[in-house]
DNA sequence: CGCAATTCAATTGCGCACAACTGAAATGTG
DNA sequence: CACATTTCAGTTGTGCGCAATTGAATTGCG
């Protein structure tokens, strides 16, 4: 099995480089799907996510929303307030501990789930990739993930 | 082939909705060890990459930069100007065309590409993935961006 | 128990991505 | 040639991602 960094140095520099920036452009061109289809529904894509999030597991502390999505207050403490403000949210500080703050669905943002649902299918429906090939992609990514974290840990 | 589209439900809604997560996820991760490694030389991820379209091109127009890069003028005229002030990067109007503005690199910033061959190399140390595997992955990568762009123009 | 260390959300500050707009310069058309 | 259209870069405003810090609440240890 050869390994990257064994390559020459010309190819792997160029593979390097393009790997990551790949990786970024697939992100935005997802990015911008996703942006018209939640368009409608008054999301931006990291709160659907968050949504998303909210409806497998129901109400959770800010600290466990973190860590399904990986994001720390300084990013989700913004967000969270302004999905409070478009009303699919409610925040309250815990009653077992003052320092936690609790994230529940209100009835819109409950609601607001079956007309979600078409999104993800929309997405698939676009993207024109086999069922194997989107899980050998699946994979690799996860296996990167990994092993780059482990090389920067994201705590 | 089994095209995504024709999946059960169940099934796509959730790989519809992990893929672009996953690819988020990676492209964090990768970031984070971009900002370790970049740290050093002044420069953050964008910012890198657009100086890898200097080193390879020479002196170009924001525009040009932008085509190569996927970003618009919102995005690049402020990196520019930070680069700028880095000292890695000249700004002029064009003789030709006073509209375009003709961005250069410095002294500092052409010897810079010295100090930063050894980064892709680092990076590729560290993602454990075969020649073949980084390739399956680029491949799949660019096919998905492709249908995505189709689908909604970055135009 | 009392005090230090930890945990949690929030805030601040910076940089990026993108949409929408501005204004100046170039191009094209009648 | 005059005037509308297009092409550029830049600006503004919104939202995200992350580092660093703050302050309050809890936990742990002596």
């Amino acid at each position: 099995m050869t390994k990257l960094s064994q390559v020459s140095e010309s190819e792997s520099l160029r593979l390097g480089n393009q790997l990551c920036f790949s990786l970024q452009a697939a992100s935005r061109a997802f990015g911008s799907v996703y942006r018209v289809l939640l368009k409608d529904l008054g999301l931006t894509y990291p709160q659907y996510l968050v949504m998303l999030v909210l409806w497998e597991h129901g109400e959770l502390p800010v600290k466990r929303i973190g860590e399904h999505l990986r994001l720390d207050s300084g990013t989700l403490s913004p967000l969270l307030k302004r999905l409070e403000a478009t009303g699919y949210v409610r925040r309250a500080r815990s009653a077992e501990d003052e320092r936690s703050v609790t994230v529940a669905l209100t009835e819109a943002g409950t609601s607001l789930r079956e007309r979600a649902v078409c999104v993800p299918q929309h997405i698939l429906g676009v993207t024109d990739l086999s069922l194997d090939e989107a899980m050998a992609l699946q994979s690799l990514l996860a296996r990167v993930t990994a092993s780059l974290d482990a090389a920067a840990p994201p705590d």
